[in-house]
Order: structure tokens, then sequence, then C-alpha cells
DNA sequence: GAACAACGCACC
DNA sequence: AAACGGTGCGTTGTTC
């Protein structure tokens, strides 16, 4: 039913007594930091679907108290199919639900493991259960002009708006009610599906379920926050990395005597002659470490148009992403790994480029436009050698435990142990936790495989208990068809092929649950102050501090700590700090 | 025109 | 038989 002012009374006092009801709402775009606004909100509960016409008149403004006060206010469990966005919307007219945030891609990930790609959708957690969504809205707006193209600064492609507040109520209406149907109905199967998981003697998803509940609430709190860019600073690298961008490809034409296209078509003909390395499909390979070995003068030159290009377009995705005060609010998503890590995206704020300490000295360098706000200041935390140290407690590596609780360094330990080189040891650190077999590990040492396996023979002799802890991992996966990681996470490998990435997942995803229960825990110490989380980058937290709260940091460190009980080696967590930019960084508290 | 595959590259 | 784990994003070229 369409709910106007005059039945909202009646309609919120049906509401108010269930326990769980699903959440949509209709928006005028897809950015709600950038001005866009909810134009209805739909609400389902068992049987009904009830249509709240914010456009039908501007009374709904005051109407919206009410709402809060006699529905949002009240302890429930609150469904949405995307809740940071609808969250976000709902604030904007002063709505904020109380009670248990379920999102269902994050149940869908934590129910399957192996989900990949664009699956998370309403749409396509409603076609895996056999329903189907109403493509009307969408279709209408093709129809009718009401989809707008937008150019985007830096960019060849243009955005898609579609605007569905043009939309009419007939159309409109029917679609929303089912899509908060299809999220009420998913939740509802979730939780059963949950129910169902739990068995006696096998470790309980509860626990990860609860908090990655309470996570959807941390999170959104992060991303509305967001962190701030000097866009002046954007606006000037944009412009210094573009004409050294420009002044590339005129070089390259030059020499080339053709125009620069980033394609194999464009570039194989200048490196004729020449025996070219295949990427896994067979092409020629013109990537960067391939073209290293090239001769001729346009290598070079390739490689710098890209790193130009790349660097500009981290710039215009800022300025593109950036709010009207220059706040980011980047997604950070939950679910969207099948280890259980975040990813980030719009824009991705997990992989700026670092730069080292030579690079420093130039003026624009990535993470240089990333600033505290005034009165702020950026304390950054990250876990040392995360992964390692993780597996090194499950392993319960008696050796190499014992010389790093002695204070040395990880690879240097192993390299002591296994009687090979520092670089060696880590080469081969990183290789054993990502599956990486001897092949791959002489390609990396540029030595034979036979020598490859040799240095992995010395490894294993050093520190059996890692080995042993691999190939156990590897064999449950491959007999019973999946794993269970740390916090209850289970780690699913249909195909007997994949089972090398069980070890990998499990100490991935054992990293993602520690950060994971650590940032509710920070959230938790942060709520009331003015400092708060704005970043998390798989082993690393930066919390926008405020100058009066620094009393709060080796707090934070040890919450971190202690997310994680360990067994035979703690986790340990190093702290930087800085008043400028993420950047220009200072090692310990300020 | 849009969807898709493939590549290249940034991060942990 | 043999295996390098997990991401997001921009571009190019092909295909429907």
């Amino acid at each position: 039913m369409i709910v106007t002012l005059q039945t909202l009374a009646s309609t919120l006092a049906t509401l108010r007594s269930s326990p769980r009801l699903a959440v949509d709402t209709e928006t005028t775009g897809l950015r709600p930091y950038h001005g866009d606004m909810p134009f209805a909100i739909i609400v389902a509960d068992w049987d009904h679907e009830y249509y709240f016409n914010l456009a039908e008149s501007c009374a709904w403004r005051p109407a919206a108290a009410q709402l809060q006060e006699d529905l949002f206010s009240h302890e429930k469990t609150w469904y949405f199919a995307n809740a940071k966005f609808d969250l976000a919307m709902l604030a904007k007219m002063g709505l904020v639900p109380r009670g248990t945030i379920h999102d269902l891609a994050v149940h869908e990930r934590l129910l399957d493991s192996t989900l990949f790609g664009q699956v998370f959708s309403l749409d396509a957690m409603a076609e895996r259960r056999g329903k189907k969504k109403d493509g009307g809205p969408k279709a209408w707006c093709e129809k009718n002009g009401a989809v707008t193209r937008v150019p985007v600064e830096g960019k060849q492609t243009t955005v898609k708006q579609y605007h569905f507040d043009r939309v009419p109520l007939g159309i409109i209406v029917p679609y929303a009610k089912l899509d908060a149907r299809l999220t009420f109905d998913i939740g509802r199967e979730q939780e059963a599906a949950f129910v169902l998981a739990e068995l006696p003697d096998i470790p309980s998803l509860a626990p990860l379920v609860v908090n990655e509940r309470q996570l959807t609430e941390t999170v959104y709190a992060m991303e509305a926050v967001g962190v701030k860019v000097d866009l002046a600073f954007c606006r000037r690298a944009a412009v210094h990395e573009g004409q050294r961008y420009a002044e590339a490809l005129r070089g390259f034409e030059l020499i080339a005597g053709k125009p620069f296209v980033n394609s194999a078509n464009c570039l194989a003909p200048l490196f004729a002659g020449q025996t070219l390395r295949l990427t896994p499909k067979g092409h020629p390979c013109f990537d960067a470490e391939a073209l290293s070995t090239y001769t001729g003068p346009v290598a070079k030159l390739v490689t710098d148009i890209r790193g130009f290009k790349g660097a500009s377009d981290y710039y215009h995705g800022f300025l593109y992403h950036a709010d009207a005060d220059g706040v980011i609010h980047a997604g950070f998503n939950q679910h969207q790994a099948r280890t259980g890590r975040f990813s980030s995206s719009a824009p991705n704020l997990q992989n700026l480029t670092k730069s080292d300490e030579e690079e420093l000295e130039d003026e624009f360098v990535v993470r240089r436009a990333f600033v505290p706000r005034p009165g702020y200041f950026f304390a950054m935390f990250d876990f040392h050698q995360m992964e390692y140290r993780l597996m090194l407690d499950y392993s319960g590596a008696r050796g190499l435990i014992d010389k790093i609780l002695g204070g040395l360094d990880i690879h240097q330990a192993t390299a002591d142990l296994a009687g090979i080189t520092r670089s060696q040891a880590k080469t081969a650190n990183f290789l054993t936790i990502y599956g990486g077999g001897d092949g791959v590990l002489a390609a990396k040492l540029g030595v034979t495989v036979g020598e490859a396996a040799r240095i992995r023979a010395a490894i294993k002799a050093a520190a059996p208990e890692n080995a042993a802890f691999i190939d156990e991992c590897e064999a449950v996966a491959r007999r019973r068809g999946f794993v269970y990681g740390w916090f209850g996470r289970r780690h699913y490998f249909p195909d007997q092929n994949d089972s090398y990435r069980a070890p990998n997942a499990v100490i991935q995803g054992g990293c993602a649950d520690v950060i994971k229960l650590a940032m509710n825990r920070v959230a938790r110490l942060l709520r009331g102050t003015m400092s708060r989380m704005v970043l998390t980058i798989h082993d690393e937290l930066v919390i926008e501090t405020h100058e009066g709260d620094s009393r709060l940091l080796a707090e934070i460190k040890g919450l971190m700590e202690e997310a994680y009980l360990h067994r035979h080696i703690p986790l340990t967590v190093g702290v930087d700090h800085s008043f400028k930019s993420l950047a220009d960084k200072t090692e310990g508290y300020p």
C-alpha cells in the first residue's frame, strides 16, 4: 500500500511490533554524498509492503520525525539489500534504525565463500533463489530519455545515470514493493540458513555473524565520515601528471612514427625481430617487467607513459569522488572478497601508490592528497607481518617462533635456519603463503627449478610445522571440500584443483577476521570521542585522531593486538602518525 | 551501443 | 598434470 500522511500513524502502529522489517529506499541517484536524495522509503514485514511516498508532499520532512520516533527508534532486525547505501539515504531524512543491521550481501558471503563477481545485487541474490526482479523503471528510463550520460574528466568513458525519480508511480511502486518483498524474504531465508548451519561439534558461525552485523554499522560510520583530500593539490597534481603524460605521448610519436595506443597491436611492430614474452593467453606481453627485457628506445617510454597516466587517473578519481567539502566517501566492501577481506571501491583506497623516500622528495605523490581535517592528525596502525605471524601461530613452528620472539626479523630467522639469504627467504615465505610452487620461486629468484626446490626443502627442514600446517589444510580441503578458518569462517573448495588455495584462505581470512573484530572494538572505544576510523587496508587501520584524543592511541594499539588470542606468538602492531598527510608519516606516537 | 574478455598495474 | 593468494579500475579490441 501507499502510505499517505493520513494513514501514517496507523501504519506505524502496525509496523512497530514487527521484530524484523526490510527497508529499501528509492532515490534520485546512486550518490548519497553528492546530493542524491530518497524520494520513497519502502518497508516490508512478513506479508505486506508499505510505500512511504516522500515525494508526495513537503510535509514529509516533519513527518520524518514521527517515522523515527514510532518506527526506526524501535529495536529490530533491519534487512537491507545494500545497507550502507540505504543508511546514508535514511540519514538524509534524519532517520537512524536502531537494533541489528542485516545486510543481505554480507550474509550471502558468510554463507558462500565461493561467490565471485557481480553476484551480490538484489537481482542476482533473488535469481539464485528462483525469484525475479522487475525491470520496469530502468526500461521506462531508457524509453523516455530519463538516462543521462555524464562525461568524467580524465576518462574516456561516461557514467550513466538513471532518473528513477521521474518514473511514474504506477511503475515505480510495484517495482519498489517487489524489492522490499525480496529483501525481506531473502533475509528470512538467510537467517534460516544460519540456523541450519549450526550443528553440534562443529565451529559455530554465530560469532562471525554477530561481528559482521556490527561491522556494517562500524563501516557505515567510517564511510559517512570519509577522508579529506586537498582538492587544490589534486587539481595541480592532475595538471602536472597530465602534462608529463602528454609530453611522453609526443615523444613516443616522434620515435615510433605513430600515436601511442596502449595495446599489443600498436606495440608489437615496434619490437619486431625480438623474442617477446607471452601472456598466459599466448599474446605478446608488454607489461613493465617484460618491457624491461626488450631493447629499443620506446620500451622505457611506454612504461613512463603508463606511469604518468596511472598517476593522473588517481587524482582525477579523487576529484570525481570527492564531495563538495573535498571529502571522499569510498566504499569499504565487507562481502566482496572470497576470503573475508574488505575490498574498497569508488575510489579504491586500498591501492594508493606508496612512495619511497626518494619519491617523497617530489611534490606530487598520491598519498599526499589525503590530509587530516583541522584539529586532527592521522594515526596509522599496522600489524607486523600479519599473515606470516598468524601462520606461525597456527603451525607452532618452534624454531622460528623462538628466534622471532628473541627479536629477530621473520625473514632473517628463516634465512638463518635454512642457510639461505634473507632476500631468498622473504620471497619463499610469501610464496608459501600464496601457494606458489617451485617453478614460480625459481622464476622470482632467477635460479633453476632444482635450486628453488633445494631452497624450499631447506626451509621445510627448518620449520617442518609450517609445511605440515599447509599440507594438512590442503588435504582437508581436498577431502572434505571446505576448511574452517579462525572465528568459524568456512572456506569452500568444491573443485579439488583449487585445494592448494585453502591454506591461503585460512591465513588471509584469519587476518581479515582479526582486523574486522578489532575495528568494532576500536569503533566502540572511539564512540563519544571526536576521533574516528577512516581507512582499513587489510592489516592497517588509519584513525583520524582529534588532537585532544592522543591518550587513546596506546589503547587502540592494545585493542588490535588483543583481538587475536594467540597460542604461540602474538600479533604486534606498529604505530605511525602524521599531521600532514598519508604520505608524510613519522614513526611512533606524536 | 553495450557487454565481455584480456591486459596492465596499483595495493596487501 | 600442475597451480601465485586476495582485490578495483581504466583501456583496447572483439562480438552480438
